[in-house]
DNA sequence: ATTCCACCGGAATAGCGGGATA
DNA sequence: TATCCCGCTATTCCGGTGGAAT
């Protein structure tokens, strides 16, 4: 019954966008200059979790390509290339200017090329930008004449907060587009273009597509996680259609879904963290060391394992309760997550 | 009020790994 | 092959903070 699995994955960006139209229109303004081979002011794309910030810069940039193909476009996930090194290096990959490079060039080449790399406006989409530590490399790009800039972030307060400076009275001034959650119904809509693309016609119905968008309160990326789980349920049953049990059973499983993917990324030690605090339920930080202490062979330094607690804090895997003394911590529960609660994206 | 203590997180540094270079 | 170079992680060192103990 699945006619085409790529619709469902995380990076499809839809041929026509449903109920962004304004968003589109404020974003494609603001980079209209690159029509003209000028340089665009910087745009921030603003929004929680699963409301289409990257789906729309993707799909404004590929319109932006179809009227002028010689803009190049660089998709950088900034939680994965959290370092400036790896900005640089992710953005020359985008221009094919990576020949040669390597961890052992000089710490300015990279930004050297990307500076002479001036015969086409460069666009730099920076995804989750509120993750990248060396805010530095903002600053960076933003001197060059030739980039223009996209930056993807959850809270607009947070991540002013975290830049220094420089970079914030340089940025003060650029568009920003902020994103709402979806309504049940308009996330409906967004699931039932999915779903004729991806499904054989008449394999959901109006209905189930709205407990869907019901279950999953807005976020897209949810919603389209439980169609897709409830689809791969109905057809390994060999049935032509999503049933109501199929699609009762992918409400939970799609939520947990994301949680043991990000858990599968932690490495041994923070494994064995989390472990414990899952156990505990709730635990002291001290008790905390000392039961990770005991249970690994050879222990990292305390140091190091508040690196690793705010990593998974970062993941929302564990949250922290209080600070300083008396601080606890505890994994974060998977129900009862309010709307307004989306830190992560 | 003063001292103590548990905890956090910034900054500087060491060591590792791996491609480049001679 | 030996050596250099540099990004990255873990470690060392430490100042700050605020509740608890005296």
């Amino acid at each position: 019954m699945i006619v085409d699995g790529r619709v469902f994955r995380e990076d499809f960006v839809p041929s026509e966008v449903v109920h962004r139209h304004d968003e589109v229109n404020l974003l494609s303004e603001t980079l209209e200059p690159l029509l003209y081979d000028q340089r665009a002011e910087p745009s921030f794309l603003f929004g929680p979790t699963g409301v289409g910030k990257t789906c729309i810069a993707r799909y404004t940039l590929g319109q932006l390509r179809e009227q002028e193909p010689d803009v190049r476009v660089a998709y950088v996930n900034c939680w994965q290339e959290y370092t400036r090194f790896r900005v640089l290096y992710t953005l020359l990959e985008a221009i094919d200017r990576t020949r040669d490079v390597h961890r052992s060039t000089p710490k300015d080449e990279l930004f050297g090329r990307l500076a002479d790399a001036t015969d086409r406006q460069i666009v730099a989409i920076l995804d989750e930008v509120d993750q990248l530590e060396e805010t530095a490399a903002l600053y960076d790009l933003h001197r060059l004449g030739h980039v223009s800039l996209v930056l993807i972030a959850n809270r607009e307060d947070e991540l002013f907060a975290s830049l220094d400076d420089r970079v914030r009275s340089r940025l003060r001034a650029s568009t920003r587009v902020r994103f709402d959650r979806y309504g049940t119904e308009e996330l409906a809509a967004i699931l039932e273009r999915r779903a004729t693309k991806a499904l054989e016609p008449d394999a959901v119905t109006d209905d189930q597509l709205l407990q869907i968008a019901d279950a999953a309160s807005g976020d897209a990326r949810v919603g389209i996680g439980i169609l897709r789980s409830a689809a791969r349920r109905a057809q390994r049953r060999g049935v032509d259609a999503i049933t109501d049990d199929a699609l009762a059973a992918a409400i939970p499983d799609a939520r947990t879904a994301i949680r043991r993917k990000t858990l599968e990324g932690l490495i041994e030690h923070q494994r064995v963290l989390y472990d414990v605090i899952a156990e505990a339920g709730e635990i002291e930080p001290s008790d905390l060391y000392r039961e990770y202490e005991r249970r690994v062979g050879a222990p990292k330094t305390e140091r190091t394992l508040r690196n690793y607690l705010t990593k998974m804090v970062h993941y929302d895997l564990i949250e922290a309760v209080g600070e300083r003394r008396g601080r606890t911590y505890r994994v974060v529960d998977e129900d009862a997550r309010p709307d307004d609660a989306a830190v992560d994206s």
